[in-house]
RNA sequence: GUCUCCAUCGUCUAGUGGCCCAGGACAACGGGUUCUCAUCCCGUCAACAGGGGUUCGACUCCCCUUGGAGAUGCCA
């Protein structure tokens, strides 16, 4: 029994669409559980979509996803070279081998450029699967003579459209197509690339890759290449087909994921703060559980956990809600050292008095976000106190209002004044002596003091944490100017 | 149009003929803890698309309908 070997081919369109990084988790996990190789192929066999700089961004999301290679462009391996535009002259040997084998052949047909519009191509001579110049009937002689005479040609697959073909699928189980339907496609295009079609079956072939992981949308071609393999005279790989990522619009309707239900590149996602982690998590539960309650998983338990069996068929909608909160979670397990320092590029702190209290006021935000985008929001109330007027000393819970305010701070401001330094151990024990003293609930100071230091009604930590984030100096300014205010 | 596939709460899903008047999670809503908010804890709402079979028994198997998706590119 050969060793698992799966692979991650995307193309290099300048992002990694979250559906793509899925479909390369899948198949890293599959061959991480099962001790195999993870092989990274470049597809670049279409030179109109090349984007300079992509295969750079799928390097950097697979690294930061956790997701490596053993084969790569990048770290070699026996299979190279592994970038398909490298690899062009042996498709050419391979596709006119295939002729030889009669399993294609080479079609002189002109570029067809106009749109068949779908429902109108009752046209039986144009759909019947074939070239449409029906080179397939030309004799060996008369493709020696175009060849010869250097007429631009592809090379097409030559199908034979009697009975059908059967697979069987890990996920979607057994297949059957009629061949009548089947296309004689292009093999090789007049630029002498190969289409994704050919370059796949060779490069899987050759690859030794044993588990085909992608998404289903080659579920319905994936007949033609079986055909392809046969007529080669080779080993048909285990196929995973994937079900869809879908996404909701506002109006609510469910197609394909694209930009516009939202962000649907993995970078975009870290953009807007969320964890590497929390997005692999949270992919990965799109079309799969692990049979069990637990959602929470970091890649090595993912990899720990995961099974082919536990694939599903149904296709997904991706759920921003959802991956918030998912990313609230791994927030919430990090290391502390860890949080701040992933979390203060964010913060945009830097250079201000903020900087040197960020542990202490990373620690506050924790709780408090579901992204990291959210956290200059949170603080902006300590660079500057936003206006506020005497209406926000009223709050019916904590019995406080503009008088009530007035007399906490009144008795409270110089016991502050006496203090060396501000934290939760020097600060607490005066409101709280202030509460005990008037005998009234605790909240009632606290709300005072926490309105003239921030002017809101909910702060990330409380008056003592936040008094020892701004300093005395700072503090002392603010509970003055908001006693002066209340004048 | 044709071909292929799919179908459980709003969303992600468990369920492989009796354990299910369907379980978990997110969201929503209500409550408790807490100096605010958040965390945390507890609870409520909410689904087997419809119709036929098969079976003693169907969410689970079969068929049809409906709905959805994908393919039908010298894109991948």
């Amino acid at each position: 029994m050969n060793t698992v070997r799966t692979r991650f081919a995307p193309s290099p369109t300048g992002f990694m669409h979250v559906g793509n990084l899925r479909t390369a988790l899948y198949a890293w996990l599959l061959a991480r559980s099962d001790k195999g190789s993870f092989v990274l192929r470049i597809e670049d066999t279409d030179q109109n979509r090349y984007v300079e700089g992509a295969v750079d961004i799928i390097y950097s999301t697979l690294k930061q996803a956790g997701i490596d290679h053993d084969e790569g462009p990048d770290n070699g391996g026996e299979y190279g070279p592994y970038i398909q535009s490298e690899r062009k002259a042996l498709y050419k040997e391979y596709a006119e081998k295939l002729v030889e084998l009669g399993g294609a052949y080479y079609c002189f047909c002109e570029k067809c450029e106009e749109e068949i519009e779908p429902g109108e191509e009752e046209n039986h001579e144009f759909s019947d699967g074939r070239c449409p110049g029906h080179c397939d009937e030309l004799s060996a002689c008369e493709v020696r003579e175009k060849l010869a005479a250097g007429t631009p040609y592809v090379i097409r697959q030559r199908i034979d459209r009697s009975g059908s073909t059967k697979f069987n699928d890990t996920v979607f189980g057994e297949i059957e197509i009629e061949n009548k339907v089947l296309d004689d496609q292009i093999l090789l295009k007049q630029d002498g690339m190969p289409t994704y079609n050919f370059a796949n079956v060779i490069d899987d072939h050759l690859m030794g890759i044993t588990h085909v992981v992608r998404g289903c949308e080659y579920l319905s071609s994936t007949p033609k290449y079986n055909l392809l393999y046969q007529a080669f005279g080779w080993e048909i790989p285990t196929y995973v087909h994937l079900p869809l990522i879908m996404g909701k619009d506002a109006e609510g309707n469910v197609s394909k994921l694209s930009k516009r239900h939202g962000s649907v590149s993995f970078e975009n996602l870290v953009e807007e703060g969320f964890l590497p982690e929390a997005i692999v998590n949270y992919i990965a539960f799109l079309g799969w559980n692990p049979k069990s309650d637990r959602e929470i998983f970091s890649l090595a338990e993912l990899a720990e956990a995961f099974s082919l069996a536990g694939l599903n068929k149904a296709p997904a909608v991706f759920d921003y809600t959802k991956l918030r909160w998912m990313n609230s979670e791994h927030l919430k397990m990090m290391a502390p050292e860890k949080f701040a320092s992933i979390a203060k590029p964010f913060a945009g702190i830097s250079g201000t008095v903020l900087e040197s209290k960020w542990p202490v006021l990373a620690e506050l935000l924790r709780s408090r976000i579901e992204t990291l985008a959210e956290i200059p929001e949170k603080i902006a109330f300590f660079h500057q106190l936003p206006e506020f007027g005497p209406d926000m000393y009223n709050n019916k819970k904590s019995k406080c209002n503009p008088e009530v305010a007035k007399a906490v701070l009144e008795e409270l401001i110089p016991e502050f004044a006496e203090l060396d330094e501000f934290n939760a151990d020097s600060v607490n024990p005066i409101i709280e002596g202030y509460a005990a003293a008037h005998e009234v609930k605790l909240g009632q100071p606290m709300w005072a003091v926490r309105i003239s230091l921030s002017g809101l009604p909910a702060t990330p930590g409380g008056p003592a944490e936040i008094m020892a984030v701004l300093g005395k100096e700072e503090s002392m300014r603010r509970l003055n100017a908001g006693l002066a205010k209340l004048g």
